[in-house]
DNA sequence: TCATATGATCATGAGTATATGATGAATAAA
DNA sequence: TTTATTCATCATATACTCATGATCATATGA
């Protein structure tokens, strides 16, 4: 459903909104934690970074931090840098128009659950997936 | 959502059902009539008959044709061989294993559309597609 | 100023998806 | 048996995703 990278960026932000709140947190932290390679991830938060997700500080201390508010962080704005989870996703044959108007002949069908979907990273926030549940094996 | 390979079957399916009521429908004017390139093409519908999707005869008026009827093909069955479009795909973040008792972050949440999702291909048959309407540009 | 910690970046590579052109193999019809 | 048609396959190429190791740049504190 999403790429590594996007899985990597979502999953690094619950960790930092859930672990940041003392401070920053380092990509090696972070690599260590999560099992993933630590220098792909560091250029995958860069991105966030400049998508305006994350904001990092270097030197000693530093780290990553979230430059959004949790409960204001929507999924889509940490997944879209890297997937498209939008309207180019919406046409199951890869239409580059696909509407009501001029639909292709999954659209009846599809529309629906294809809108779920995308109406699931517009509306869902870091928060909201932080209330799901506790623990350290979590992520 | 789907991979361009899986695209290419998909739509390629449509057609035949559509088209192959009269006999076998060749490759090159699949090709043609999908604008996707043939010898790619060629070993996707292969594979879709080692699948037991598509059957295949070769020489002149040979061409695939359907191995199942369209309203008993269900989407799941085209997409398959291409995508993993089951339960693989169902934790957002990746992880081996969740259900409700090993739950991820996003799992209570995500629970109900991915599920939408996976329900989708393995309820919708071709027929029911290709019912949605008809027309030339369609596909 | 210097040593250290940290993110940022570079060079490179493996693996996979997608694509192209040439050739092989089977079948039907003349 | 020959020829034409058609699927099957091979060899190769390109682009992208994911990954690794080395190095650079910046900030802190001694």
């Amino acid at each position: 459903m999403l790429s590594q990278t996007a899985e990597y960026a979502l999953r690094t932000v619950l960790l930092i909104a859930e672990r940041g709140v003392a401070g920053p947190v380092g990509v090696d932290q972070i690599a260590q934690e999560l099992g993933v390679p630590r220098n792909y991830l560091s250029k995958t938060l860069h991105q966030l970074a400049r998508a305006g997700v994350l904001s990092s500080t270097r030197g000693p201390g530093g780290g990553f931090r979230l430059a959004v508010p949790a409960a204001r962080l929507r999924l889509v704005r940490v997944i879209e840098p890297f997937d498209d989870v939008g309207a180019g996703r919406r046409c199951l044959l890869g239409r580059p128009v696909c509407s009501d108007r001029t639909a292709c002949r999954a659209h009846g069908r599809w529309k629906a659950t294809g809108e779920a979907v995308a109406a699931f990273f517009q509306d869902t926030t870091v928060a909201e997936l932080l209330r799901e549940g506790a623990g350290a094996a979590r992520a």
